[in-house]
RNA sequence: GUGGACGUAGCUCAAUGGUGGAGCGUCGGGUUGUGGCCCCGGAGGCUGUGGGUUCGAGCCCCAUCGUUCACC
């Protein structure tokens, strides 16, 4: 079955928007998070337990599984989705980032990004045309073509020089794409300049490609910028691609960033921070590992319906956090996957009810009762 | 019983006779296209006890208590 995005229904007072994503795998309902499954796990959790939290598509990393344990092994079992169990839609990130932000030596070059390997030191060289032949040799439902990313703060010179390799290597990524029933997404850059972002997108867009990823964003930069940028791009990609902002982030972006047009998120938030000790709620954060929690027979969240908080006191997470015990990151991790998702469901009730705005503030009012 | 070694932060240990530190733990903060990692900060000490020498003692001397090893 051959990719497609569908389009619902659109808030008449904000860019926000609801839509169904077809693919190879199955649908998903935008607006969608996609928790982060980088080495073909979302780490602590088992493919059911992902889809218990209501998660409906997945993100694997192109960069992490060529590396380990390699897309020619991956490919001999099917692709991912068996590899790994998952029979949802998977989206891959096409290393781009990754080289840019792991790789201990990196060298772009107009042929690809040559970089040693985080786990072995080993040279490689990625180009687009690997970066499709990994992605489609992993099966991916949703490929992203490779690109480049620039360190924020970077001049403009820098970041017009990425942005225009990046629309000739996602060119050469469409051309060197064989399996056409997988999407295609691009990936626009350029930097804090709008008017770059704004060449970026017209000459992606030329290149017809499945969706639009906003990239190089949440790198450091203030929200508000991010936010104005969102504002400034989204209307640029006509609304029958699906718009995908990558690596954000925390649900305060994630509500601003729906409102301004935004269909698809992922970030490790929810997952890493659940490994860290840090915790979701409707009313902010909380940090399991805090002494106050030591002899709390609360759950993490009253009004949490997940696994985690329908069976264990605040107590019980934090000493198993306390003494490191393995079970304490699969129970934090599902309870803040299931936060991420619950926000995504009210999100679209919101907006198929006609008052997103009216959700918006009381997204935020609750945050200041606590 | 005799001889030796050692007593310093919650733990393991540093510190020429000259302002007592580190790692771990603990407490708090951070984490945005993932290394369960990591980073930042705080609290915590009459240096076993009592004397002595010295301008000055965690350090030198004596006693005492405790731990530990070796030998009767």
């Amino acid at each position: 079955m051959a990719f497609e995005f569908e389009r619902l229904e659109k808030d008449s007072l904000c860019a926000a928007r609801l839509g169904i994503l077809h693919t190879a795998h199955g649908t998903v309902k935008t607006p969608c998070f996609m928790p982060v499954g980088t080495l073909g796990t979302v780490k602590a959790l088992s493919p059911d337990d992902i889809r218990e939290c209501g998660a409906e598509i997945i993100l694997g990393n192109t960069y992490h599984l060529f590396l380990r344990p390699g897309h020619e092994l991956i490919g001999s079992f099917g692709g991912l989705h068996n590899f790994m169990g998952w029979n949802g839609p998977i989206l891959t990130d096409s290393g781009g980032f990754q080289v840019f932000s792991l790789a201990q030596m990196c060298k772009i070059e107009e042929s690809g990004a040559l970089f040693r390997s985080h786990v072995d030191g080993t040279l490689h060289s990625l180009t687009p045309e690997l970066a499709i032949s990994i992605q489609e040799a992993l099966g991916s439902d949703i490929m992203m073509c490779l690109d480049v990313c620039a360190a924020y703060p970077s001049g403009e010179p820098v970041i017009k020089a990425a942005l225009e390799r990046t629309t000739r290597w996602s060119k050469r990524c469409k051309e060197a794409r064989k399996r056409e029933e997988l999407a295609l997404f691009g990936i626009i850059q350029g930097g804090m300049y709008p008017h770059l972002r704004s060449q970026s997108a017209y000459e992606l867009l030329e290149l017809e490609l499945n969706g639009y990823a906003i990239g190089g964003l949440s790198v450091g930069e203030p929200s508000e910028m991010m936010y104005e940028l969102v504002e400034h791009i989204a209307p640029l990609v006509p609304r029958h691609y699906p718009l995908y902002l990558m690596g954000v982030g925390t649900p305060e972006d994630i509500v601003e960033c729906v409102y301004r047009g935004v269909d698809m998120f992922d970030c490790v938030m929810p997952s890493r921070n659940a490994r860290n000790g840090l915790l979701f709620t409707q009313r902010g954060k909380l940090v399991i590992k805090n002494a106050r929690y030591a002899d709390d027979h609360a759950p993490i969240d009253q009004e949490c319906g997940c696994y985690t908080c329908r069976h264990f006191s605040r107590a019980y997470l934090r000493h198993l956090f306390q003494a490191r015990e393995l079970l304490v990151y699969r129970l934090l991790t599902i309870h803040n996957v299931f936060y991420y998702q619950s926000l995504m469901s009210q999100i679209r009730t919101a907006i198929s009810d006609g008052n997103f705005l009216t959700f918006r503030q009381e997204f935020y009012n609750k945050r200041r009762e606590i």
